[in-house]
DNA sequence: TAAGTGTACTATGAGTCTTAGTACACTTAG
DNA sequence: CTAAGTGTACTAAGACTCATAGTACACTTA
């Protein structure tokens, strides 16, 4: 469910930040679910338990989990968070548009890539 | 016309990289043009000779400048470069898609927002 | 000749990331 | 109650990158 990527310049535990974001906004892990254990997690991709631990406070201290102690780290539910990621999808297409147009890429270009790229995983549904 | 910020997590570099590299793609800087001295833009941008020579290192590796002995580095003339720089944009937008995609954004948001984006800095203008 | 240019080299300090190991309080299943 | 599993906190160390500092040398040009 969660993969990483060693060559990535990204480091770790915001590769697993920036995953579990995802999984819970889009609603893949629902609120109240509960997260993998720190440990676990740790031997399942072979990395330090500190590392996870690092990336669980961050996803806490974002309000995308909450701890129980003794009991495990569990699925906060918080409709606002997924507009919070979705508006930060807009500022990154914002600022690539930006760098586009300073490369004279026609605005065109960006209507028509964007929607080819949106239907590329659904061809293989056929 | 060089400007880098140092709260960036983005070295600088790399920073400095880029900035030549939308100004040379875009014709900014024309052809066979001088090049800032290492020392004097190490000056004006008050950072370490060191860090604009790292950078042009970069520039001249990937073919945007190219040295002249005693007398200074100048700007290649390349179209093939544009294309390479432009393809790398449509390379972060289809990144971005994917992800917004896993965010259940509509694909007729990101069109509306590109083109919107793409018409902002225009109304300056009038 | 002197000033300006690129280039190369070593050294150092700061910061981040990751790992390693330990420790403690809590909850739950047995 | 006990043992296992949980989160959490802490220190320490190694590796790596970035940026700075200082020096040196060959080249070109006014």
């Amino acid at each position: 469910m969660i993969g990483i990527d060693l060559q990535n310049r990204k480091p770790i535990y915001e590769q697993i930040v920036e995953c579990f974001e995802t999984l819970i906004v889009s609603g893949v892990l629902e609120p109240d679910s509960q997260m993998p254990s720190v440990r676990a997690l740790a031997m399942e991709l072979s990395i330090n338990p500190n590392t996870i631990q690092k990336a669980y406070a961050a996803l806490e201290q974002e309000g995308y989990i909450y701890p129980v102690k003794g009991r495990g780290n569990f699925v906060s539910g918080n409709e606002g968070l997924k507009q919070k990621k979705q508006d930060s999808v807009f500022v990154s297409l914002r600022e690539l548009v930006a760098k586009g147009k300073e490369l004279k890429i026609p605005c065109n270009a960006f209507v028509e890539r964007a929607t080819i790229f949106y239907q590329e995983g659904e061809e293989q549904k056929v």
